[in-house]
DNA sequence: AAATTTGTCTATTTACATTTC
DNA sequence: GGAAATGTAAATAGACAAATT
């Protein structure tokens, strides 16, 4: 046992023990989190080595161990070996996005939302749906799956998202979000490691933290994943799987080059593990062919309708390989036994007909009018994305945080995400916020929103 | 270290481990499981205790807890301390109840459905609701937690189930299953223990094994869990919370008397644990109070409109405690964001007007009938259950096993569920099926299946 | 390229609590 | 009612592997 002679030692965090706590590690680890929320340790800290630690502490380095697992399951904690342990970028911005209600009267550009001049057009879809003779029936129940027809409606949605499957793949769930909870909980358990984005869409930091499943960042090349550091990663992180949106990655608004698709592709055939294909954003944006093209038997894909058609839908077509299907359909059956029968039938509808192209084709008008308005008044800042994206990444001039930025336009009257929000583990957040140009009520609402964001970015030259 | 003489010892299960292999515990786990599934070790045997089986083995006690552990959290064991280890009278039927369409032209009484005579009536109400002027609104973003006016309308049927909430309290979702999993994946974390019935709706038991959480079941006085079994219970097991449906119980069709109501509320409230009241059949029957009404503060109350109004509404309305909502809330929003505002707005007009009580009489007349004709056919049998109860609990003569029956039944053109299908943990399985009294699409389908059943019991007396 | 740093994981030791007899 | 049986869980020791220097 050492002495006790470490008031010297350049320790960042010196935790005090009770003499006779009955649960060292519990204790250790309680403590570890009051003093990162309470900003006694700031994110991107370096934790002294476990076996420091237990020196100073006087206890087994194992139980120090056990504490900082405690506390990586919550998501607080990052570590690597022979690198250390650290305090997660996204340990205190972990709140989820969540608004009851449009609080003040401010302009949201924070949620991605499509704008809802096609709303009308599915309506009445929905009224003459409803007045057919045997209506009634979709107040019954179906089948868990989705009927033939729908999964035929559902093939041909994917078809346009550059998927081949066939309906014996192809299930139906409540949206995207919904989609991707059931998968992370239905493929991998408490503890599994799956790979991202150093930043991403928040949906899955929140789900997987529910579910003690870890989420580690993938270092980058050119703004995305790199097939070699992958590779690597997977390895050394034992990855489970991988979780992906090339097309307008959320949040980033990045469309991932044909190259890295393959390489991702590549990976995952060869390490023989999962890919979470988000597709989301695919039908916005120009036809390369995802990575589950490349590697069908190992990707999931997730086309979720209610961004590139209508939030209200609450829809999203899963295609998976045979051996995975019946372990995602349990999952789904546990979250929601099935999805409605009525929507499941308007969503359908909409895939197999014409309708489909013409909503695509207005949201895409109204899109490109709005990234216009966009690129005029910040295209002097670097507004990463895309005419066609609902989103842009504001990279913001000096060393400005997203999260100072994010409460200035607050307080100006405009709601934005902060970098902070979307960051994994101890990646380090990009200087940057992310605007949603769809999701302001009307261009001039935009205009308004995007005037104010000048203003401040004049400012804070 | 003990010698190898163990070859006269008594022990019910002697495993061989490699001579080399590198993880002890992960290899003595796959075996028993793989010793369960393949029928070598049988529900309900006494495995031998740890330290004998560690003896056994040369290897340490604590090796063998911990491989135990792990398939105690599959749900496979259940073990207490003095009593011993042993196997999950459900290990092996712990199939979820999927089914893909209606395969054969099986009878179906298997699922617990409502009959659908008033799904014409919702769908008139849902033709007017969308011609309405500002309709495609529904098809926009709505807050997650439902407007302030679908909560009112939720408020008011809860109000009728016999529980008084506040609007501040109330959170809408995609139906029971959805917010069971909801409270389970908020609420509760990995390895937290939550008291049940001996036999209980099977969802819970998959969302519970998906989670990591373990299903305790709490031996019962006069068919219902008993106050002070219940205290004994929470302290010994370390319970988190209890899961309880006091009316009509599922499977068993037990309504929950008034005292055992009370106790439990007492007892909930005293050791300061959590309650999810499942009230999927409170206004089927006779108006008890709930369990809520006595235990406000600790009780999340489920109220699912599935069961009660019609299978296609998906939509459930929960009322919690304000210190859990936002717990709750969040898991919701990890699941499925949002509910479909549709749905969310048909189901409050529903709720809020005189359709409700005219659907409530229209599913008692029929349901009255459908249980008369039951009772004609089987009332010589024990056929638990209440005339205005959607299914029926029937014991079976001598002792044959509910999967025996539900095996021949199956054969024979009806589809039941077993009582093995429902029984939790080292319960042991009532010699009983489920029968769903409202599922068969008319009331001749009803009593075709019913006739063969009867046949089936006599030959069987 | 080898030595060192550092985190991860498994088996073990030990204390403890509950149930049974 | 006390001893024995039995499961639970924390703390520790030590082997291992990846990353750094």
């Amino acid at each position: 046992m050492p002495v006790n002679s470490f008031e010297n030692y350049p320790m960042s965090w010196k935790p005090v023990l009770g003499k006779n706590s009955r649960h060292l590690y519990k204790e250790l680890a309680k403590q570890l989190e009051e003093d990162i929320i309470n900003g006694v340790l700031l994110p991107g800290t370096k934790l002294p080595p476990q076996r420091e630690l237990a020196d100073f502490l006087d206890i087994n380095a194992s139980t120090v161990t056990k504490a900082f697992k405690v506390c990586t399951l919550k998501g607080l904690l990052s570590s690597s070996v022979g690198r250390g342990t650290y305090i997660s970028y996204d340990a205190v911005s972990n709140t989820y996005l969540l608004k009851e209600g449009n609080d003040d009267k401010l302009i949201e550009m924070g949620a991605t939302l499509p704008d809802s001049t096609v709303n009308k057009d599915i309506l009445e879809l929905l009224q003459k749906m409803i007045t057919e003779p045997d209506a009634s029936r979709w107040l019954s129940y179906n089948s868990p799956g989705g009927s033939d027809w729908q999964k035929e409606a559902a093939k041909r949605y994917l078809h346009r998202c550059g998927l081949e499957s066939d309906v014996s793949r192809i299930l139906l769930t409540n949206g995207g979000q919904n989609a991707l909870t059931a998968i992370l909980a239905g493929l991998f358990k408490y503890g599994d490691r799956i790979g991202v984005d150093t930043h991403v869409y928040p949906g899955i930091k929140t789900a997987a933290s529910m579910l003690g499943i870890n989420l580690i960042p993938i270092h980058q090349k050119n703004r995305e994943m790199d097939g070699g550091i992958l590779l690597q990663a997977i390895q050394k992180d034992k990855l489970k799987g991988i979780y992906a949106i090339p097309a307008y990655q959320n949040p980033t608004a990045h469309t991932m080059s044909l190259e890295t698709r393959k390489a991702i592709a590549d990976a995952v055939k060869k390490k023989e593990i999962i890919i979470i294909e988000d597709g989301t954003y695919q039908l916005l944006g120009k036809p390369i062919p995802p990575i589950g093209f490349f590697a069908p038997e190992n990707t999931i894909y997730i086309a979720g309708l209610s961004k590139a058609v209508a939030p209200g839908l609450r829809m999203a077509y899963v295609a998976c390989p045979e051996v995975y299907k019946n372990r995602i359909a349990a999952a789904v059956y546990n979250l929601n036994v099935s999805v409605s029968p009525i929507m499941a039938e308007l969503a359908a509808r909409i895939s197999a007909s014409d309708l489909l192209d013409s909503i695509m084709n207005k949201h895409k008008k109204e899109t490109i009018a709005r990234n216009e308005l966009t690129v005029r008044y910040l295209g002097k800042w670097g507004c990463m994305g895309d005419e066609t994206c609902i989103f842009r990444w504001l990279r913001l001039p000096g060393h400005i945080s997203g999260t100072f930025f994010e409460e200035r336009a607050k307080s100006a009257g405009v709601q934005v995400y902060a970098a902070e929000r979307f960051v994994v583990g101890n990646a380090v957040p990009d200087h940057a916020v992310r605007i949603s140009v769809c999701a302001p009520e009307s261009r001039e609402e935009l205009e308004k929103g995007l005037i104010i964001l000048k203003k401040l970015l004049k400012e804070m030259e």
